[in-house]
DNA sequence: GTCTATACTTGGATAGAC
DNA sequence: GTCTATCCAAGTATAGAC
């Protein structure tokens, strides 16, 4: 990334328009005049506004997911650090949609791209928490009948599905904003059965 | 008003729409929409964008007015009365541009609009600015060597004159905001020497 | 009063000159 | 690599039907 710092550039524009104004309102005129080229000069480096938009988002999650693995190592409890882990993986994706404004149909029509994101930083996460869990049964804090990684994974994947079934359930506000609070719970109650 | 319910929602809609969105970014179907009639039907009420705007802001400052009125008289010292009411007044301009997002360019072809609402309100500010100053002198806390109307008129200038200035000055940060707290320490320096 | 149709302007995206 | 020219879709605004 360092190697292209115009492309740094325009993705600091993007990230600074998006955060203000959200995926709909923001022109490539708006990111062009920030980052100093012709809004046309954006297509030598992205293909179009949503692939601008998804690196944004990726940087920025590549950043928060660091940020939540040191947070999370914070905590006394292993069990507490899996939790917080898995809750703020949700709590933070209806961030991203609140912070960017992005309206429900917008959302609907990038999610794929979502889901493209998460693909990426999945492996990162899913051998973070496998850690956490191994840490865990060595302290004899909990215990499996399977493997640490595989019930990571199974972990992972519960607290992404609860996250998809929230936006397509539809359980939003009148502004259009995600709740995503039922979700957290779901997910709370799931794993203080899975984990003991 | 209150004789044209439509045009109420009308207001209601741009408020709304210019507080999320800002000026620029906000669309006459943004503002349909939510009102529920067509984007077309909006120029039955109100001849464009700008002056829908300007309605917005005109009842916003009247509102603002009222309530400051009440917050000044809430202080128990009549120098301090006056002082708030002409600084929240400054403060007040710097409020409404920050929250509708006004671009520097946009800002400056408002801005005779804006007197516009200025010039409306103002005779109801100074009335209130003369019935504070009467009381002050009637209660030996100052006096001055002319009628408390024209020292009324002239303090309700002096803040007007502080707040263009900032404006036309550009003391703006890096992301186009304007500073008005000089022209807020101008005005109480410069009150400290009037009224005493 | 509210709508459809339409003229004109701005935003997203591509082609091609330099 | 960056720009100008250009296409098409969406936004502002007007004309006129109902």
């Amino acid at each position: 990334m360092k190697e292209n710092p115009k492309k740094e550039e325009i993705l600091q524009a993007g990230r600074d328009c998006f955060a203000r104004f959200g995926f709909d309102k923001t022109t490539l005129d708006d990111i062009g005049r920030i980052a100093g080229l012709n809004k046309a000069s954006l297509y030598y480096y992205f293909r179009n506004k949503e692939e601008i938009f998804i690196a944004v988002v990726m940087a920025e999650t590549k950043a928060h997911i660091a940020d939540l693995k040191q947070k999370a190592l914070a905590f006394p409890d292993v069990r507490k650090q899996v939790r917080f882990f898995l809750s703020e993986r949700i709590r933070r994706y209806g961030e991203v949609i609140h912070l960017t404004r992005l309206s429900v149909e917008n959302r609907q029509k990038l999610e794929p791209l979502f889901d493209e994101v998460y693909e990426e930083t999945k492996t990162s996460e899913i051998t973070f928490l496998t850690e956490l869990l191994k840490k865990g049964v060595a302290d004899n804090a909990f215990s499996f009948p399977e493997p640490s990684a595989s019930v990571a994974e199974s972990l992972f994947y519960l607290s992404d599905a609860l996250k998809h079934e929230t936006i397509r359930s539809g359980g939003r506000f009148i502004t259009g904003e995600v709740d995503f609070s039922g979700a957290i719970e779901k997910l709370e109650r799931l794993l203080r059965l899975i984990i003991r």
